[in-house]
DNA sequence: CCAATTCTGGACTGATCATTCCAGTAGGAG
DNA sequence: CTCCTACTGGAATGATCAGTCCAGAATTGG
């Protein structure tokens, strides 16, 4: 049996979501390892040992993230009562938090597809969060508030287009308000 | 008289666009001067010499770049024969021309609204652009392609966020065929 | 106690970065 | 021809960066 001597004294996660908002805000280029070591608060040896270096903990963020983002997102998704309701909360609490940047979509710009092991931390979430919102869509079908003809994936891709879209938005500046009324924009397109 | 001398041998303007293809690929701290300078084919010492420094030259680039867009988008936006046309087109420009990274969407995600010089080269021309655009969304009305009951600067406010939507989404590996369904969306909102 | 393990923080390394300096070339104006 | 200016390219400079090393402190199990 190996002997376990002391434990690890800080919280992986915490120390990753505390690593997040220095990625959103800077992105990966502009963080560097000194700002991630004073705001996660562990040694810079904890970091490496536990990371291995900063693209690895950059991809573990990206992941971390989208995967919190996810959960988010199906959260709202379940509201109710009526299917639409849980497209339009899903929206609006994007619209709500927009005022941080979007890890998902500053790792987009700034990477695009170019690293494979990026691509697949925000993949992993994409391939959930896609169906979610296509059943959904769906069911708003069932129930008359979107229009039967439209098909549901290229509607749920559009509501993702436009939370992305959202996003750039408030981080140029748009209004609380303004971002109300695209949420609204968005939805009349399902009509 | 100012004594003339030798006359600048490379285009200042031309220089700006290589400058530009290199910042909306990699970004301001993903781009190195050696890159630029190599990318922009003139000496070291005429790129500070020409712009000051790293940063003159990114703001310059931006702003050169949303001056070229806003003319794009000007130009688009006149097409017939109905101004729903002009929109259309205006969207499908950009999704025909998303493979490339925008300058103007990455420098939002890059800095946010942290750079005063930063913020307006890019405002100068959506000061130009939202007026634009707002026309073109009366003229619609007026003909009887978009809702009447729609504030027009909304509406207008909704295209340039599915601008930055398809954008982001060609970026993240959107096809060519799912960024024609995005603008088909996007202009059924108005309807 | 001891041995094993996980921290911390500071010092270090080598690379890369933006920026400046400089020596030299080239071309237009007088 | 002769200044003056515009360029080039390479060699500095000093800062910052990612990543490593190390010595010591802390905490567990045996």
């Amino acid at each position: 049996m190996a002997v376990m001597a002391r434990h690890k004294e800080f919280d992986r996660d915490e120390a990753l979501d505390r690593a997040i908002g220095v990625f959103r805000e800077h992105g990966f280029e502009g963080s560097s390892s000194t700002m991630l070591v004073e705001a996660m608060k562990i040694g810079r040896q904890s970091l490496y040992d536990t990371f291995g270096d900063k693209w690895g903990l950059y991809v573990e963020a990206v992941g971390r993230y989208s995967a919190g983002e996810l959960e988010a997102h199906r959260e709202r998704l379940r509201s109710g009562p009526r299917a639409i309701d849980g497209l339009r909360a899903m929206l609006e609490r994007v619209a709500a938090q927009a005022h941080l940047a979007c890890l998902g979509v500053n790792s987009v710009c700034e990477f695009g597809r170019r690293h494979d092991d990026l691509n697949k931390a925000r993949e992993a979430a994409e391939a959930v969060l896609q169906p979610a919102i296509v059943a959904r869509v769906r069911d708003a079908q069932a129930e008359g508030d979107v229009a039967a003809d439209l098909d549901p994936q290229a509607a749920a891709g559009f509501l993702q287009t436009n939370l992305a879209g959202l996003r750039i938005a408030a981080r140029g500046g748009a209004s609380a308000d303004q971002l109300k009324i695209l949420t609204a924009y968005a939805l009349r397109a399902l009509r």
